[in-house]
Parts: structure tokens; C-alpha cells; sequence
RNA sequence: GGCGGCUUAGCCAAGUGGUAAGGCAGAGGUCUGCAAAACCUCUAUUCUCCGGUUCGAAUCCGGAAGCCGCCUCCA
């Protein structure tokens, strides 16, 4: 069985196959830039990430792109209110965005463009869609009309005329046709203040949907294999997105749909006024190592709701030790005779993880293989020892596992003098079986977060994660 | 009101007809000066509840309850 994914238009599992043998066209909506990007957002890019490296590892080159949108009603009225430009604003972000990548451990996309930097395509594909009779003109405003477009509301899976009955209805519908039409591009108002743009559509700014065709169909062309996002984009942006991509290219523009279930924060929807609202730096602040983050947001199915807990934060934390500490263990493993036996673990473990993650990245089965490779190789670590070769090939297999999972790499840690010498009198108290004064040395390191482990080959100390 | 999703041990979670993976936490043991790590053993006769289909159901069907999401600019 080969790559299966869950397409959101279908609702079904299908089996992968890009329109292009070996290569994959990979769209994935980015983050608007008008604030840190809290760790829900995080869980998004993080499955798309996820996506990313499997793909790699399959074999597959993609080119992914990942739009930072830089202009909506958000960062114009925000930029507004602190009184300094736009793209001064939006730049301050956007930049930490990028930190939070890196932070991350995330596999770099290969374009990252901005919509303002865009906008001449999206004028050009307005035009289009009022030549072809898809838009209309309202109040200097441009709107998309769904009538006009057999199958809206097919990726949702909603009718037409059901959107009318729904509960929220826009502000401004009397200038649109029908309520469920939406704006494309929007004239100048006050509230934009010195955010427009001279067009031949007049003086105004683009609609939020149509930057996502404008970049996807510049950077991917006009058919891709993936577009992905979180649920909440289901409708309306990417069922938007696909009305307006699709009718300027005549034919259906995304091959598969893929989207992630938001994160609750203990059992609640994230909002700022519960206190339950986290960004990224809120929990490094926290003390939790970038890995264990990652390990946190990662580990749990995509399309599952994730109940972030800081109970749940700690089992990361813990799950991750482990992990770590079997490398250790693997390096400091004595010397042994080849065999065969971890040749055998490393193949099963290989063949259980693809197999897991290529059912829709199934992950959870995915680590359980890396977990029961760790319980297996600990075994023959004990009985046996690791010859030179078998370390080699375990290290090279956890390699290959990384460049999917991205936190099998403990972060390097460095210690003070300080510390350096508080070990050193623990040894020597140690050695003249003071143990009191011994654990109380050791006791004081932990309080530090140095954990030590006294073993065959001498004492050895960790930081805790 | 409409549409959709979820409910598996203290917590997270896999499992879509064949008798409950994995992680965290916990208990006991081996090892250790004591620990830590590791390993071993144990921790759901049972999968929200009630019916049904079947030789057999966490898995399929029907019903109920609870939670959650979307229904026009929130990943």
C-alpha cells in the first residue's frame, strides 16, 4: 500500500499520486502577520511540516510556498493604531515568524511570499473573472459572484442556499448581489488610511482570498497536487480560493485538500480572554525545550482535535527523555560481536513506521514503531552490547527518522563552571564513600536541572529537557 | 435551525469484523552505596450508554447521552 491521504473534498482517502511522477506542488496557507503566532497556528504549520519531510523522505521533491498574508483589516487597523507603516509593522512579525521556524526545527519552505508583493497578479486575475462574467463591480468594490460558479460549496459540503440561513450575515451585503458573494477587491475607505493601491480596478486593496490563487497559480502553476490549512479555512477561504482559482483556469486548480483539527488548550477553545492563550514564547518562557514542543504538537493525528495540557507538555518532555537517553546508551554501549538481530529491528521498525505514516501520516503508529525499536535495540544493548557497525547503522537509521520527526536531536547543552565543579566534588566525596555529602551535591544539581547517572564507565550528567 | 466531527485505562493515544499498540504517570522486582537510566512484571475481561446484525464487534447497523467545530476574513 502506498500514500494515502484523507482529501477534505472527497472526504476520502485516497491514494497519493502528484500530477508529476517524483514531484510534489505543495501549498500551504501561512500566517498573517499581525501578531506571534500562537501555538495553534504552530500546530498547523507543524503537520504541514510533518507532510513536508514524509514527502521528502518518500523520495518526492517539493516545492511547498507559504504565504505570509501582510494585509488585512488586522494589521491595518493595528499598524494604524501604533502610527508606523504597514510593512513596518507587518516586517516586526514577520520576522518572528521566522525565529519561531528556526526555534521550531522546521524544514524551511521554498517560497515564502508576501501579498503585498502581489498584487499586480491578483489585479490580473480580478480582470479576468469580470471579463468571464464571474465578478461585478459594486461601490467601487469588485465582488465574486458564487452564482456563477457551478459547485460552490462543494469542499465544505454545503449548498448555496444554505449559507443564507446562516447565523451570521456580512455587514456591507447590500452591496452585494447575494449575501454569500464575497469581495475581491475592496475600494479605499477610511480605515485603510495610506494602505492602497492605483490600479486599473481603481483605488483600493486586494480581497483576503485572493492573494492564496494570486501566489499559489504564480508559484505552482495553474494545477497542484496539495493545498492544506486549518479546518476554519474549509470555508470560507478555501472554498473561496477554489471558486475564484478554478474559474480563471478553467479547470480544477487543487488535486488534494488536506486539513489539520484546531488545538484546545485543557479541553477549551484558545481564546485571550479565558487566559488560556499561548504563543511559542510564551512556553519557552515556561521552561519547555523547543523539542518537546515540537514533540507535543507533532505527536498527536493531524486531523484530531490536540488537548494541549501542560500535563500533556511534561509527557512530551518525559517521552523525549527517553528517547534521548537511548542514543546515549547506544553510543556508551560496550562492545560487541556483529549479529544479526539489529539489522532485523532496524527493518521492522522501517517497515512499520512507512507503513503507519503513509496512512495518512498516521504518527502515533509511527512512534509506537520508533518505541518499540528503542525497547527491542535496549535489549540487546543489555544482553549483548552493540558492535561498531550495528551503532553505525542505528545512528543513521534515527537519522532517516529525523528528517521526518525533527526532535530526535537533543539540543546541545553546555555547562558552567560552577556546575562543572559541583560534579567534580561529588566525585570526590563520592570516591571516599562520603555519600551524604555526596547526595547532597547531587541533590543540589538537580535543583539546577543537571541530572546525573553514576554508571560502569563513571559519572554522567544531563540537563533535564 | 443546518452540516460535520469526537467519546478507548489517572492522562495522551493506536486500533474499521477475530479477541485491546505505544507514550506519560503509578506499583513491585533486577541493577546501584543510594539513586538515575535500562530491563522484567503488573496497571482497561473491556472500548460513553442501550438495542440489533454476526460463530465472533471497540470496529457494522439503529437509538440515546455528553463534548467540540463550521455556517462569510479565526491555523
Amino acid at each position: 500500500m502506498g500514500l494515502v491521504f484523507l482529501n477534505t473534498f472527497t472526504r476520502k482517502k485516497e491514494a497519493f499520486a502528484p500530477l508529476e511522477p517524483g514531484k510534489v506542488e505543495l501549498y500551504t496557507c501561512g500566517p498573517t502577520v499581525y501578531d506571534f503566532p500562537h501555538i495553534g497556528n504552530y500546530r498547523t504549520f507543524l503537520f504541514e511540516d510533518l507532510l513536508r519531510r514524509y514527502l521528502k523522505y518518500k523520495g518526492f521533491s517539493v516545492v511547498q510556498v507559504m504565504n505570509l498574508t501582510d494585509v488585512d483589516d488586522r494589521t491595518i487597523a493595528a499598524s494604524r493604531k501604533e502610527g508606523i507603516p504597514l510593512s513596518e509593522y507587518t516586517a516586526r512579525y514577520s520576522k518572528a515568524f521566522f525565529e519561531d521556524l528556526k526555534t521550531l526545527n522546521f524544514d524551511l519552505a521554498e517560497h515564502y511570499p508576501a501579498a503585498t508583493e502581489h498584487v499586480g497578479e491578483m489585479v490580473e486575475i480580478i480582470q479576468k473573472l469580470l471579463k468571464d462574467g464571474y465578478a461585478y463591480e459594486s461601490g467601487g468594490s469588485i465582488y465574486y459572484k458564487i452564482s456563477a460558479f457551478p459547485g460552490y460549496g462543494t469542499l465544505p459540503h454545503f449548498k448555496p442556499d444554505e449559507l443564507k440561513a446562516g447565523a451570521r450575515v456580512a455587514a456591507d451585503s447590500y452591496e452585494k448581489e447575494e449575501v454569500g458573494d464575497f469581495a475581491l477587491w475592496k475600494a479605499w475607505d477610511e480605515k485603510d488610511g495610506d494602505v492602497f493601491w492605483e490600479t486599473p480596478l481603481g483605488k483600493g486593496r486586494p480581497g483576503w482570498h485572493i492573494e492564496c490563487s494570486a501566489m499559489s497559480m504564480k508559484y505552482l502553476g495553474d494545477r497542484f497536487d496539495i493545498h492544506t490549512g486549518g479546518v476554519d479555512n474549509i470555508f470560507p477561504h478555501h472554498e473561496n480560493e477554489r471558486a475564484q482559482s478554478d474559474a480563471f483556469a478553467g479547470h480544477p486548480v487543487v488535486k488534494y485538500w488536506l486539513h489539520s483539527e484546531h488545538l484546545l488548550v485543557e479541553g477549551k477553545k484558545m481564546s485571550k480572554s479565558l487566559g488560556n492563550f499561548y504563543t511559542l514564547r510564551d512556553l519557552l518562557t515556561k521552561g519547555f525545550a523547543p523539542p518537546a514542543i515540537r514533540y507535543a504538537l507533532i505527536s498527536v493525528h493531524y486531523r484530531l482535535p490536540l488537548n494541549f495540557t501542560f500535563e500533556g507538555m511534561t509527557a512530551a518532555r518525559g517521552a523525549l527523555e527517553r528517547l534521548y537517553d537511548f542514543q546515549r546508551s547506544v553510543k556508551n554501549a560496550k562492545e560487541a560481536r556483529e549479529g544479526v538481530e539489529v539489522g532485523h529491528a532496524i527493518h521492522k521498525a522501517r517497515e512499520t513506521f512507512e507503513q503507519e505514516m503513509d496512512d495518512d501520516l498516521n504518527i502515533s503508529g509511527a512512534l509506537a514503531a520508533l518505541f518499540d525499536f528503542v525497547r527491542e535495540t535496549n535489549r540487546l544493548i543489555i544482553s549483548y552490547g552493540l558492535s561498531p557497525k550495528d551503532k553505525e547503522k542505528i545512528g543513521e537509521f534515527l537519522c532517516k527518522l529525523d528528517s521526518v520527526l525533527g526532535f530526535l536531536k537533543e539540543p546541545s547543552v553546555s555547562i558552567d563552571l560552577q556546575v562543572e565543579k559541583l560534579i567534580a566534588q561529588r566525585n570526590d566525596a563520592r570516591s571516599q564513600k562520603d555519600f551524604a555529602r555526596s547526595d547532597q551535591l547531587r541533590l543540589e544539581l538537580e535543583k539546577m536541572g543537571i541530572i546525573l547517572e553514576d554508571t560502569p564507565q563513571g559519572t554522567k550528567w544531563k540537563k533535564r529537557l
